[in-house]
DNA sequence: ATGAAAGCGCTAACAA
DNA sequence: TTGTTAGCGCTTTCAT
């Protein structure tokens, strides 16, 4: 029990030779002999030698991990984002150490503090609904620590970023309402300072301009992604005196909660009321009826983001431009848009 | 930029005292004069000081990071058992480092064999579905590194365990889809090395004794969590000559591919079929019909494996007897299995 | 071809 | 009350 690990001293000790030569033969360095090059892996095999991780990083003053932090990881864009950033992470070295903001930004700083004390060798961070504030971030990169945002990006801090085309595909996906008969469409945003949720709304009004319809302010609501706010903001839409004929959700949560409303106020999806999402959530394809949605390429996103990390930390001397990386999104067309007013 | 953090070196040396007078200053140390500590106190804050947690961990040949190995966080109950711990772990002073098995037992010894390189604090695992040999976890207990497994555990391993009670919740499961006037049960279980698969299927099986039901083993099935595996499993019982009045399957999603494949079938649930899942995943009660299932405290078991974790890295000197804490499961009835064949 | 020594940041036993 | 020293495990420069 409680075995100390083997180490490079042990190894000399009993072989009658230096640490020096020990650390050497490990990684068979070419000016140490053969004869003492197998003395030194027969032993260390035979101890179990493995080298202590906490000491290499502690002597290259960082850490082989990364840090990542995301609102939640039961949404399952993080989900399949974080195997994305597990996957190549691990494939360079690195583990990653994951952290959940809650969508508080108070949580989000203090995570981020504490990595920066445990010397994460970087950062991929997808901001928390209420990060109104980003000194944080710039205190990341006043510090020289690479930095990737994802998803949730943010506008004001010039970091590397892997998001997908906000705006277009929320255009497209109002498009795609417009083109089975709805005029009439309203928004569920997220809360107001999510910065993609706005792109989103952008997108939004820009489709429905362009195909000659007027804005309706009252058609577009913010909410917050509990349950409670959501069908509170969707009872506003669907109870007012002209319900809308389709509405554009922010994520499929508030999409399938919006539902709900619908179906608490009697409208039939998609005869009376056409519903998109966004996030393709495996759940869209088993409710009633499935959901279209806007899928998002979450493994591709993580891969992506910690590539752009690695690339930041391997190349840590050389300064390279933040890059934007835009990945394709795909809208998923399902029942609850399946109707044709024309 | 990449501006080095303060050491205490760098303060010791603008003060003109010792680093180990820094050190116990910063520590508030009886044995410091008010006004030595006062000066360290302000340039601390001026410079920025932030203990480095990297040197520490060295120092204290520990990392104060718990390895976390779950087979997949997308699946909710881990999602939450992961909150859970966290909550938890960080309050105590911990970070997790989250692993995925991917349920590969490859995977998993290698995770383990790094995170142990790693110098981490200790291990949360709840097992891959593939894990037939059990070294890597003797391993750490030789080394006498704390381990906590959870949900999925290991009975050949005398660890520190949190669960719920399988056995019970499948019998109680049973009972309750005989209650509705079903005979013929099947069960569709996970792959046949899960153990707990084997636990709920015991209690199905009691269930079926107590109630003077034969067990017939065509009812039985084990089959793997990718989709078409579930749907071939499932066929086999929905397609033959006397399909199951009711089936009780391993997980939501394997309920889940079951439903589809009684559809297909042409079977009605609850009408021709009962099903009841486990895990109480959301999604369960937003298809159609809503599934009744087994909830299990997933944010609960999570804390409480980080507890019994945690008690024994504070305790690493004293000997504590292995537990086995055992949480209360409920089962949520919902309209799959609502009907009255009496 | 090998060894000695310094140093990464911090703490603690021992000295003064 | 403060300082000196050694050491955690490893790498690397400089000697030999």
């Amino acid at each position: 029990m409680n075995k100390r690990q083997t180490t490079l001293k042990d190894l000399a000790e009993k072989l009658n030779v230096s640490v020096a030569t020990v650390s050497r033969a490990l990684k068979d360095h070419p000016r140490i002999s053969q004869k003492t090059k197998e003395a030194v892996w027969q032993l260390a095999a035979d101890l179990d030698y493995e080298p202590n991780q906490l000491a290499l990083s502690f002597r290259n003053r960082q850490m082989n991990a990364i840090g990542v932090v995301v609102p939640k990881i039961i949404y399952h864009l993080y989900a399949t984002a974080i195997s994305g950033i597990e996957d190549y992470a691990n494939a360079q070295g690195y583990n990653i150490i994951i952290c959940q903001s809650n969508e508080s930004m108070e949580r989000e700083k203090a995570i981020i503090n504490e990595l920066i004390t445990s010397q994460v060798a970087g950062f991929i961070i997808s901001l928390s609904s209420e990060t109104n504030n980003f000194d944080h971030f710039t205190r990341l990169q006043k510090k020289g620590i690479p930095l990737v945002f994802f998803n949730r990006e943010c506008e004001d801090v010039d970091a590397d970023r892997v998001i997908i085309d906000n705006f277009q595909a929320s255009y497209d996906a109002v498009d795609h309402l417009i083109s089975t008969g709805c005029r009439r469409i309203a928004y569920m945003g997220g809360p107001a300072e999510v910065q993609i949720s706005n792109h989103r709304l952008k997108g939004y009004q820009k489709a429905l301009a362009d195909n000659g319809i007027t804005v309706d302010e009252r058609l577009v609501q913010h909410c917050e992604f509990d349950k409670e706010s959501v069908l509170s903001h969707a009872r506003r839409l669907v109870y007012g005196p002209q319900p809308p004929e389709a509405i554009l959700a922010f994520s499929d949560q508030i999409a399938i909660n919006t539902m709900i409303a619908c179906k608490e106020r009697g409208l039939k999806i998609p005869e009376d009321v056409s519903i998109v999402g966004f996030n393709n959530e495996p759940v869209t394809e088993l409710i009633e009826p499935p959901l279209t949605t806007i899928d998002q390429p979450g493994f591709l996103m993580g891969k992506t983001a910690a590539e752009l990390l690695v690339r930041q930390i391997e190349n840590s001397d050389t300064v390279i431009k933040p890059e934007k990386r835009i990945l394709s999104s795909t809208l998923i067309i399902r029942k609850s848009t399946n109707r044709n007013r024309l």
